[in-house]
DNA sequence: CGGATTTGACCAGCGC
DNA sequence: GCGCTGGTCAAATCCG
């Protein structure tokens, strides 16, 4: 799991605690069954899907991860101000767009994207001062698939028992920003 | 009754 | 300059 962390950690050089995340992603007690009971079978074939080709997103080409974010559009002001914070995608398979990750979010909007016939989800951690942000979409290709940004870093600890994030991270396909 | 969703309006950035 | 698109706000609504 530590990879994963490493992962994260490029490219937010300049984000503070990247051990926050792995932290709370490892802390956990458990509340697998919520899993294992109703959605059972979406991780499960996940799996098998992890080594398939994740090609068909809207990832442009190779750059899928690595932080190179930032930049790229958005005329910064004056040299600092509009710094994009680094994002990290993770693509999963799953047949629900609730991906329970231990946080509590707040929906705050929905918009339909161009390459996309679903709606994309905007969410916001509920947390007092913690402005963590993510976007759920799922891909066109196969409504299968759903594509998470996470923007941000909790600065608060996990709300409630997250065993079954693990599990999902082992099975997930992680990229970071750049699409 | 309080907090979470829904949904259309609004706004800013970018390409043409 | 205009229109398109993505992202956010906020009022209305829903639900426990």
């Amino acid at each position: 799991m530590e990879n994963y962390t490493t992962l994260f950690s490029c490219s937010s050089s300049s984000t503070p605690p990247v051990s926050s995340l792995s932290l709370n992603m490892a802390d956990h007690s458990h509340a697998y069954n919520e899993f294992q009971g109703s959605k059972s079978n979406g991780f499960l074939g996940l799996m098998s899907e992890m080594d398939a080709p994740v090609s068909n997103m809207n990832v442009p080409h190779g750059r899928s991860f690595v932080g190179s974010e930032t930049d790229a559009k958005l005329g910064k002001k004056k040299g600092e101000k509009k710094i994009r914070k680094p994002r990290y995608a993770f693509q999963t398979r799953s047949h629900v767009d609730i991906l329970d990750d231990g946080y509590r979010w707040r929906k705050y909007g929905q918009k339909a994207v161009k390459n996309n016939k679903f709606p994309r989800s905007y969410y916001r951690c509920t947390h007092q001062g913690c402005n963590v942000k993510k976007q759920v979409q799922r891909l066109t290709k196969d409504e299968g698939t759903v594509l998470t940004t996470y923007e941000g870093m909790h600065s608060h600890p996990i709300e409630k028992s997250t065993d079954n994030f693990e599990h999902i991270l082992t099975q997930m396909q992680i990229f970071t920003s750049s699409y």
